[in-house]
DNA sequence: ACGCCTTTGAAGCGC
DNA sequence: GCGCTTCAAAGGCGT
């Protein structure tokens, strides 16, 4: 333990980081020693970082966020990022806003309030949050872990170059995508003129603008946590298939589990609306589908050329299932579930249970969801043919129960393009393993 | 190369 | 305020 951060002296946060990482970053010699003199700035940058200065120990957090930093270079570490330790008091003083970097800019009220940007970004029980990929993860925010540390403590050769993915003033991050180098050839960004931009230009420059990603939600979150562990269980990689059972964990968990990610959602959001104050989903609103709901509109149009009084054109593209495709539907999706149940689930259900049964069942939230979910599927393939493998003989093999403990079933949302109709009807008993999915067109 | 699939949650949009 | 849509991640798959 290190004297300082128990002293009246050290900041809370860096108290709360020295309690969690000890011996992260700083040698133990180093530590009594920045104890016995308390330089606080010192302390604070030795602190600052702990994580991701040792590959091997990897911040709980570093797979919190994941915007790729394949786009991402490490610049300058922002002024407010390093919060400057006040040597009367011993805490972080806030950037001034004429100290604040043109980029991230931050709302002079919001810094006041945070006291360091990576102070929340410490789980709140004493492990680790997230699993750790054999890979590793990237930092969520290199922003933070590498402009603000790695960059000033790392050896160049560790650091990338400056590559793409930059924020507008040059500072890189991994929320930001560029919007691919891949366009056209070099033209000029303002006209000759002057400040006079035609609207081809405007519309260019603003195709130009960095990709700033979402925050990510605590679904999102707790998937990217899980991702890596269900695939370890299964042999199934497929994106679709593996967020099915994640999404059937989720609902496993737990009030209390859940809530952990909620809390670290809603901090991620924090700070990125701290790191870009003046982003919107709105900007990303439209632009991931724009060619679909652009062909869509299209179909629409000629539909509406066509047949004018068949079907009123929807304003929008209807969504997942309630979209007549071209697909085979209300097949299961996700055959390859049972063989992915954890050695844990000695009862046989195709998910894990939480670690302990009545402590689901002691939270509000979990309790009804916590063996019924486990039991049902809950989507539909619409490719069976692909999907269906040995396992599902045995997944499907008609064993639908007919157990009427519906309560259970109902006691929270389910997404209505995931259930066929029949399974609310009729429900699997706890444990069941049976799926409730119809199956049009059943394995060979 | 690009969109779909699939999940949940947050936020935008239109009414 | 309500209902719907989009986008976040992920990677295999289809076009």
């Amino acid at each position: 333990p290190n004297p300082f951060a128990t002293s009246p002296w050290c900041p809370p946060w860096v108290r709360y980081l020295q309690m969690k990482w000890p011996l992260l970053d700083v040698p133990a010699g180093a530590t009594l020693k920045e104890s016995r003199s308390p330089s606080p700035a010192h302390l604070v940058r030795s602190n600052k970082v702990p994580v991701v200065q040792h590959a091997h120990h990897m911040h709980p957090l570093t797979p919190l966020i994941t915007y790729s930093n394949d786009h991402f270079s490490p610049g300058s570490p922002p002024g407010h990022l390093s919060p400057e330790i006040d040597p009367k008091t011993g805490i972080p003083r806030p950037p001034h806003p004429s100290e604040l970097p043109p980029y991230y800019p931050l709302s002079p009220g919001a810094v006041g309030q945070i006291p360091h940007p990576l102070g929340w970004l410490v789980p709140q029980q004493g492990q680790p949050v997230y699993s750790i990929p054999p890979g590793g993860f990237r930092h969520p925010y290199p922003a933070l872990a590498m402009n603000a540390s790695m960059s000033s403590r790392f050896s160049p050769h560790m650091v990338p170059p400056p590559t793409h993915g930059l924020h507008p003033s040059g500072i890189p991050h991994p929320t930001i995508v560029s919007p691919i180098v891949k366009q056209e050839p070099t033209q000029p960004s303002v006209s000759p003129g002057g400040n006079t931009k035609s609207p081809v230009t405007v519309k260019k420059e603003e195709e130009k603008k960095p990709h700033i990603k979402k925050p990510l939600n605590a679904f999102m979150l707790y998937m990217k946590e899980m991702r890596a562990k269900v695939v370890a269980e299964c042999t199934l990689k497929e994106s679709a298939a593996i967020n099915q059972i994640l999404g059937r964990r989720w609902h496993s968990l737990s009030r209390e589990e859940q809530a952990k990610y909620y809390e670290l959602a809603r901090k991620e959001r924090q700070l990125h609306s701290q790191l870009y104050p003046t982003w919107s989903a709105r900007d990303n609103y439209g632009k991931k589908k724009k060619r679909k709901r652009e062909k869509l509109a299209q179909q629409q149009q000629q539909q509406s050329h066509d047949t004018d009084s068949e079907y009123p054109p929807a304003p929008f593209p209807l969504r997942g299932s309630l979209v007549p495709k071209s697909k085979k539907p209300c097949t299961q999706y996700l055959p390859a579930e049972k063989p992915c149940a954890s050695p844990a689930s000695s009862h046989g259900s195709m998910l894990d249970s939480p670690a302990t049964p009545s402590a689901a069942l002691a939270s509000p939230a979990a309790p009804a969801a916590t063996h019924s979910e486990q039991a049902q599927p809950l989507s539909l393939t619409t490719k069976p043919e692909a999907r269906l493998s040995v396992h599902s003989a045995t997944f499907l093999s008609g064993k639908a129960s007919s157990s009427s403990s519906s309560s259970s079933l109902l006691s929270r949302p389910i997404p209505f393009t995931s259930v066929p109709s029949t399974a609310l009807l009729s429900s699997p008993p706890s444990f069941a393993t049976q799926p409730l999915s119809l199956v049009t067109k059943p394995a060979d």
